[in-house]
DNA sequence: TATGAATGAGCTTTCATTCAT
DNA sequence: AATGAATGAAAGCTCATTCAT
């Protein structure tokens, strides 16, 4: 029973929490590049507080990283049982696009390419997705032949645009998400040159 | 016959073509974070010869990306005079889309956003885009509010799907441009939420 | 007893009086040019460090040539209240010749060339010539026309004159400290064809 | 007989000419640290062109501080045969400061600092000086104590007043100059604590 | 002999990571 | 568990000097 214990546990855990909403902030800003030295100074820690909960900047990354793909993961799985599966589709879509535009996407891409957790994640979210590509590709409101990477896929690409473009038009996805949705319908659908890709 | 000609230094054109070559290759694989180190390795020359030919970092990177530009519009320009809108506004995504894979996204992105003498050339793209969509709306093949500066997203966006997938499939953005290229479609198209962007 | 006491980092302490130590050689025998990674070196630290506890070279120089002024200012305080103006006057001379003499005259003046906070402690080191002047020539000593600013560039000159000499003689610039001083007497002074300058 | 031979020539003693005069320039302006590029462009060659006739910097520096000693000699050796040596003791030290002034102090002595040839030349002038001052000491002008090395440095001492005074005062040393050889005079002269150098 | 490109050591500064306290 | 200093490997860039043409 040792007399000094516990409340040391409570700092860590303010800690760690602190160091995570801090690193959300600064890599939603300043993209991966984003520096230790200044996420600690936000976190309000010490560089080297950093490194003892997250043994590399790469797992801090990762912690960031993977907590959004599991929050959507989370929404997808939700959605998986509402009754609409092409609103179902468009929502899941929209959560996704908001969340990549929020981090960063690059950060994200960067994140889960060099880091295994993070890709498992992702991996999790593809899952999700294809359940509910599957529905409503069943009730006709999307083409055949389309995935849910593909539909993943997409999204990033219409929330890229957003970075692409200089002025402050946070949700300009919306504009090409529409388009994109569009392009997926059925009719008149032209014929697609590749297949869909297994991961992403 | 001129007694004193100028050789023209063979190895200095050979080693500018091989920085250029050299850089190229680099930004590509790494993105404009690239280092000058590496591109001189590549090029089988020393640091400082990279400063002569190119003063600064940016320089090279103008060099590299304001190519590409360049490429886009003369292949703009061209279309813009072939007989069928449709196909050449496809062309010229297409077009585009290969150069833009070519280079890596980001790194064309990164250029136009510090470099005045990028931007430029960006720009004169740009115009050439909203001609090539004049002529295709004119003809009832794209959506009436749809503008050069949304085709060349939507192209950009395209390509970033290859750069977020693991598998070396450097032309999985043709299957994607054919979904955009669906959606832009003037039947039965939904609404769109925002502006177009006037630049990007 | 207070049970998480401040260590004061020891090591920390002992580096920083290194580096300021190992500066003060380095700017005196190579000049402003003298680089960081010789004090390094010389303090037997790592480059790294010299920035961690100054964040610039030009922290660094205005630390070591702010403190010489400060220590000059102080000296001139004391003096400032001595009995005898003109014994006070040499004894100030002395003491300032003898500071510039060990940190490299070049090296002040570069310092305070370019950074402001040095040239601050400057100014306040020539307010205090200015007053101890007053006194001595008002005692008759010095002749009428002669500022604090005289005072302190003859004081620098006849210092210089040691760096321009090649042997070992540190303390030539006694000799010509005597026959400058002697050259500021009242009596059969020659007329000064230039006003004193305001500022140095 | 070689048919092409001579107008060559002609060519190599005007570049040399044009990199002598714009050395002069870039030295005084920008110190012994200007660039051998900056002198090149100025003297319209290429950099390759200043190491052909001069094979380091240090050659070219000597060059330009020798041929400033040895005006100054010349200037020395006419004097020592004019009938008023006090006369020529001043005009000496005011033509050697003039030059001193407009050539850059510090350059002059970092020349001689690193280079016998220019050490040679100085020490002509050190003998001329010793004449001159043997000369005005015979006449009862200067101290009894004094050499030309006392002279010539405190003449030195004198233009460096003007280096480290901010406003452009380019003849502040005429002030400081007459407090010095009023120093100098034989009257009420102070005790000199230290013999005087023999070489500088 | 002139050219101007290539070289390579040097500079200040940044940053992820380690380690003594 | 936290601190904050030390580390050392980068980075972009400059410049005296060498060398092929």
């Amino acid at each position: 029973m040792p007399p000094v214990a516990r409340p040391a546990r409570v700092d860590a855990v303010r800690n760690r929490a602190s160091l995570l909403a801090a690193a959300e902030v600064e890599f939603a800003e300043r993209g991966i590049d984003a520096s230790v030295a200044d996420i600690a100074k936000r976190a309000g820690v010490v560089k080297g507080t950093v490194f003892r909960h997250f043994a590399t900047k790469d797992d801090l990354v990762a912690a960031v990283a993977g907590d959004r793909f599991a929050r959507l993961s989370a929404i997808a799985e939700r959605l998986s049982e509402s009754p609409d599966p092409g609103e179902a589709l468009r929502e899941f879509a929209s959560a996704t696009a908001e969340i990549l535009q929020q981090q960063g996407l690059a950060f994200l891409r960067a994140a889960s390419e060099c880091n295994p957790v993070v890709a498992e994640s992702r991996d999790q979210l593809l899952a999700s997705a294809d359940v509910l590509v599957e529905r409503a590709r069943r009730d006709g409101i999307v083409r055949a032949d389309v995935t849910g990477a593909d539909v993943l896929l997409l999204t990033c690409a219409a929330v890229h645009t957003v970075a692409a473009t200089p002025g402050p038009a946070p949700d300009l996805w919306r504009r090409y998400l529409t388009i994109v949705i569009d392009g997926l319908r059925p009719e008149g659908a032209s014929p697609l040159p590749r297949p869909a890709p297994e991961r992403f």
